[in-house]
Order: structure tokens, then C-alpha cells, then sequence
DNA sequence: ACACTTTTTTAGAATCATTATAAACTGGAA
DNA sequence: TTCCAGTTTATAATGATTCTAAAAAAGTGT
């Protein structure tokens, strides 16, 4: 399992549960933007024994943590994660409620002129809106 | 009072409470940045009689649809807001948990290249978040 | 001022995402 | 195999937000 080294590699003990929810998540061709909930949709469907929400959330948490996850910043009830972890932007259409992803080629570049003393700058994150 | 124009103008009664609400919101000289639970203090330290946290939640929800504040995207559990609701940015101090503004001149002019059919663009709003 | 309608306020209950708990289980080292 | 720290789990607890429905206040016409 290719899953294995990777979890071994960040300190993360390759259980079952975590290497089920490394398939649904990382096992794809395109960014994935998930809930919680949406998550263990797609776990139910693509596993036979259930995971406990618990868990879930654990494994989400332990992987942002590690890097292999991030937040996205939004106004919405449920927390919204992403597979693609690299600096990038996002569409939010708000009817839909879906996120699309906005290459840094979409978005001309962003030039942050102020600085606040002591403070690094971590990222740089643009939502842009969409309405109909 | 100056606020009764401003809320009949917008269709809503210019009540006690939503009165007493508008002073302590924008009777200040600076962007004001806050969640329901810090605008609860500070109106506990302006008025005398208290006023219900479900008309806070109602009042901040009223002032939000017309137009007067705006939610600020971040991945917090509680909700931020902002007093100035033109098109400006923030950084975001995570240790600190605090919002601190950023003028459109702070940040280079964003050019976003990309469209989505049969969509428009509503608003677009950067979020630079900042560590030690 | 009074009567009447509509909007607003309110306290408390309900909801819902998320986190905490603590007991059972598992992976991996010795 | 034995042991222990790390994990999983069901369930309870938490906390922000929304709902409810009754009381209060605001606006309107008389």
C-alpha cells in the first residue's frame, strides 16, 4: 500500500481506518473539496465496515496537521478541507454551495504591501464569490 | 438621533435596542471587527438594560442584509464581522485570533482571469494569514 | 389618547457541527 | 507472546446559532 510509508513517514500509525480514508481522499485526479459529512459519504460508499464519525474528524484533524490537508476560509455552517494543499484560490458559488479551484495562473499576483511588525506572513488565500 | 433616518430608510423600525445596537457598531472612528460574543460586551458596558442575545443574532442578521455589515470569511467557530463593508481585505493573526484590516492600496489590484459560465463574481476577498 | 395590526423582542428550547471522554482495541517493538 | 503507547469507538458534552411562541413595542387610523 502506497498509503503506508506516507503515514509512517509524519509519525502516523497506518491503521485501517486511516489508510481507507487516505484511498477516498487522495486516490483521485482532481482537487477534492470536502466536509466532514460529504467525507463519510464517501466513505460509507467505498468501504464495507463503518467508521466512526470520531474518527473521522481525528484523521481529517491529523492530516491538516501533517500538511496532507488545509482549511478553506469560508462562511458556511460546515467546515470546508481540501486535498490540494498547495498555494492556490477558490470560487465559492454561493447557490450551489460548491467550491471551484482557481489556479495562481487565474488570479494575476497578489503583492501584500503592508507588513505587521513580528508577524510572517503564512498565506495568501483569495475567495472570489459567485453569484447568478 | 441619527440612526432613525438610516434604519427607516431601510424598512426597519428604529427600536430601542436596535438603536442602542448602531451606536456602539458604528459610532466609532475605526473598522470595527467582531464576533456576537464581543458585540454582547460591548453593549453590556454601553446600556444599562441588557438586551436579549437572540436579538443581537437578529439585529446583526437585519444590518447584515441591508447592507450595513458584512461576514468576514475565516475558519473560526464563531462568525466575524465587519463595519466596513467596502471592498477591503484582512490579515489575520492566528495567535492572536485577530482581524486587522487591509486597504485595497495594501494589496496589488487582482485581476481574476477566469469566469464560470452564467456566473458573476460578487465579491472578492483576500485573507493573509499571519504567524510569529 | 385609544384601539388595532404588524413588527420586534425575549427567554428558553432545539439544533447541529464539533470536541471531549473513557473504555476497548490494535500495531509494532522487545 | 507480551506489553504499551497510540487509535478507535460510542456516546456525552459543548457551544454557536436558530427556532418558538408569547409578551412588548411601534406604527396607523380614529
Amino acid at each position: 500500500m502506497k498509503y503506508i510509508e506516507k503515514l509512517r513517514n509524519s509519525g502516523l500509525r497506518p491503521t485501517k481506518q486511516r489508510l481507507q480514508i487516505c484511498e477516498v481522499l487522495f486516490d483521485r485526479e482532481k482537487t477534492f473539496h470536502f466536509t466532514i459529512n460529504e467525507l463519510e459519504q464517501k466513505i460509507k460508499n467505498h468501504t464495507s465496515r463503518k467508521i466512526s464519525l470520531a474518527t473521522v474528524y481525528n484523521t481529517v484533524h491529523a492530516f491538516e496537521k501533517k500538511g496532507y490537508l488545509k482549511q478553506i476560509p469560508i462562511n458556511s455552517s460546515e467546515t470546508y478541507f481540501d486535498t490540494n494543499v498547495t498555494d492556490h484560490h477558490h470560487f465559492y458559488d454561493l447557490k450551489e454551495e460548491k467550491l471551484i479551484d482557481l489556479e495562481n495562473s487565474d488570479v494575476g499576483p497578489i503583492n501584500i504591501l503592508k507588513r505587521i511588525n513580528g508577524k510572517k506572513i503564512k498565506s495568501v488565500e483569495v475567495l472570489v464569490k459567485l453569484e447568478d
